[in-house]
DNA sequence: TAGATTGTTAATCGATTAACAATC
DNA sequence: TAGATTGTTAATCGATTAACAATC
């Protein structure tokens, strides 16, 4: 089953919280894994955790479980962060300074290399070591350090904008803070992290 | 259809995004839209939208679409954010601040109306016209503001201990931030805001 | 060997899409 | 009236879960 099947979004989304969670077993030392246990932290079925993994190889041993260490180095692979990714970030407001700032927690191989601004108070400014470039610098920066992901963390206004500039530069996927549908070739991947339509939907289910 | 029929949590998250839309459209004017239109802004199937919509009620008008601000109106209803709900926030690092200074914009009735800490360092700080407070108040302070929904910005060794300190004190839903997947019992909802994971499962797609 | 747990198939469940009568 | 678009049913598609042979 390792060769070539569509893999869902929803598998693909689980993979991150697999990772975490093995990740967090490795620190203390844990070996060994079953699905079953898996299943309960992480509030899966644990036959749904045996078939996501399946999609991409056989990396338990029956009777026994995962091995916690080689199924982070296989998810690490199947993610594609085995190698460090060359991230940048368009808007340096207080959400994009909280992202830069993150990312010393995220030592998971996405890192986060160039931050712009399109406002020239702060072109200068430095974050977690960066300096804030100006939007004109967008396009030579971002090949020449071969960035392949963008965040966006502009007003909604100039997130189409932001997103047209990172694909002209070549950037290969987006995630979208901006609270807006952004527009993209269908060979750029765009994820969107939306808080203010994730708290609103919280509210239906109040009483 | 408008009775007891469980909705789906997908269905739940698609109305935040057609609310925002509709605001943009009424912001401009627009008095009417029809399924076709939606569906092909917010990259939608326009049947789903209609079927989506019609779980709450008739709203549209055959041959003519949908009256925008009627529908607004209506979607706010569903997600009872026709009333303003406060809202507490826990960690007043950057992402916190971030969510604070974003409130302005989320005029869409969610209200952050206190923010905590543990740090005594961060204790008294002003955000956002909001004083931080000790964690000794949470309590307190959010049943006396009848707060109903929780937002959780501290690291994830603390996310299930405020977690904890929100149920008890009788907030019903809870907007986690924090890598990390909190338990809490049943009758509260918790939706995760995870963008390490977001990032991660962008790069499965790079090529 | 007996017990545990995988990988995988088959069964179930649920969500999306197509199609169309009703009707503005 | 003719054209457009809804609300809704039926068809399709896809994802989750159960079950179990294989095997450590």
């Amino acid at each position: 089953m390792t060769k070539t099947m569509k893999i869902s979004e929803a598998v693909v989304r689980r993979l991150p919280i697999y990772l975490r969670f093995l990740n967090e077993l490795s620190k203390k030392n844990v070996t060994t894994v079953s699905s079953q246990d898996l299943g309960q932290k992480l509030d899966l079925n644990p036959a749904q955790i045996r078939k996501d993994l399946a999609y991409f190889g056989e990396f338990g041993k029956k009777g026994i479980g995962y091995d916690v260490d080689y199924l982070i180095e296989k998810i690490r692979q199947i993610l594609k962060i085995d190698k460090v990714i060359p991230v940048a970030l368009v808007g340096a407001g207080n959400l994009g300074r909280a992202l830069c700032n993150y990312n010393a927690y995220l030592k998971d191989n996405m890192k986060i290399v160039a931050v712009f601004d399109a406002q020239g108070t702060k072109i200068g400014e430095s974050i977690n070591n960066l300096k804030v470039k100006s939007m004109d610098e967008l396009c030579p920066i971002i090949q020449e350090l071969k960035v392949r992901i963008g965040i966006i963390t502009v007003p909604a206004a100039e997130a189409q904008a932001v997103a047209n500039q990172f694909v002209e530069s070549g950037v290969e996927a987006i995630l979208n803070f901006a609270p807006i549908i952004i527009k993209v070739p269908s060979e750029v991947r765009v994820h969107h992290a939306d808080f203010t339509a994730e708290l609103q939907s919280l509210a239906y289910y109040l009483d």
